[in-house]
DNA sequence: GTCTATACCGGGATAGAC
DNA sequence: GTCTATCCCGGTATAGAC
């Protein structure tokens, strides 16, 4: 029943999506070669185009799905009335989602330059749907005036940023825990758009 | 005394750093190429060689370059003694700098994996000596009970994130000015560290 | 200091056998 | 579905003339 060549119980595409995402990761778009993709997934260079019409929709391909699973994770939870509650589940979703995907976090920011343009529009329509969420959030905190946000707009901009760098630096292992981290965050976040 | 080619008035040198600045940021290191630098500058790619010993060396010393001026520029202030008011200085200076060398700034973020090892230590002991200055204000504003903030540097990682952050929304000529944006990110900052 | 020309290599992608 | 072989292109960098 040994097989040395053929498929391999079908789990090759999973396999060169899953190696593309690491060497855009550390290495980015530009600098990784398919040939480079094959090696690492254990096939020849021409067998990739059984299962990606060409390097760009590769791309294209794991951007759109990090930001779909995303927007489905974010959503796939009991709504918060409670805008402050919001807040506080919003924070700690962005920083836990987040640290436990950096590869493909770190491609969806980084490698946006590096899209055809179309492309380009479909990631930053799902990137600013996402924006959205936070600032709903915010709306809502100052209206009923939980929240003091005198530009809701740019505050979110501003959590958004501050809560992605944790991947920048955050390590597990180290003397902080993802807890720890998260409940550092959300002091910083809650006092910042405080009344 | 005209002529149609060889140097014209010395500033080649400059003018390929400034083209390789711009072209890195918009389409990335790796994506560039050399023939497209010379194209930009107006020559031929040989003669690009005679400003860099070559491509990597190129994007080290405009991320080197731009590190370091921006610890020049910090330093170059009159210290305040006042906590506070150093940290509404830094976050000002911080905004104001970065917005007014985007490029610089994106490059110096996005192309750290594409430095050689010994280039990517040069450039991370300068990154570390430019937060060290925001968390020794933090913990100024901590000693003097000024401010609070459990994690002095976690907190300088969320508030430079936060800052930097401007860069990738703020486009000039729109609603806010960069006045504007100053005041609503020291109001965020100053409201996140408070006692 | 810049040019032209080129060495040498590796890129993406495809064809056709198995 | 994967292989081998290959096409065609463009990459970095250098040599030598002017």
């Amino acid at each position: 029943m040994a097989r040395t060549q053929g498929s391999h119980s079908g789990t090759t595409g999973p396999r060169v999506r899953d190696a593309a995402l690491r060497l855009f990761a550390r290495h980015g778009y530009a600098a990784v070669s398919m040939r480079r993709i094959a090696q690492e997934v254990g096939v020849q260079a021409g067998a990739l185009y059984n299962y990606t019409p060409d390097k760009q929709s590769l791309l294209f391909d794991l951007m759109r799905g990090h930001m779909e699973d995303l927007l489905a994770a974010w959503a796939d939870r009991s709504p918060e009335s409670d805008p402050m509650a919001a807040l506080e589940a919003f924070t700690r979703f962005h920083i836990r989602y987040h640290s436990q995907r950096p590869d493909a976090v770190f491609v969806a920011y980084m490698e946006l330059r590096n899209l055809a343009p179309e492309n380009f529009a479909v990631i930053e329509r799902l990137r600013r749907e996402y924006e959205e969420e936070l600032v709903a959030i915010l709306r809502r905190g100052v209206a009923v005036g939980a929240m003091e946000a005198p530009e809701p707009k740019v505050a979110a901009m501003a959590v958004i940023g501050m809560l992605t760098g944790v991947n920048t630096w955050f390590r597990a292992g180290g003397r902080l825990d993802l807890d720890d981290v998260e409940s550092i965050y959300w002091d910083l976040v809650r006092k910042a758009v405080a009344g």
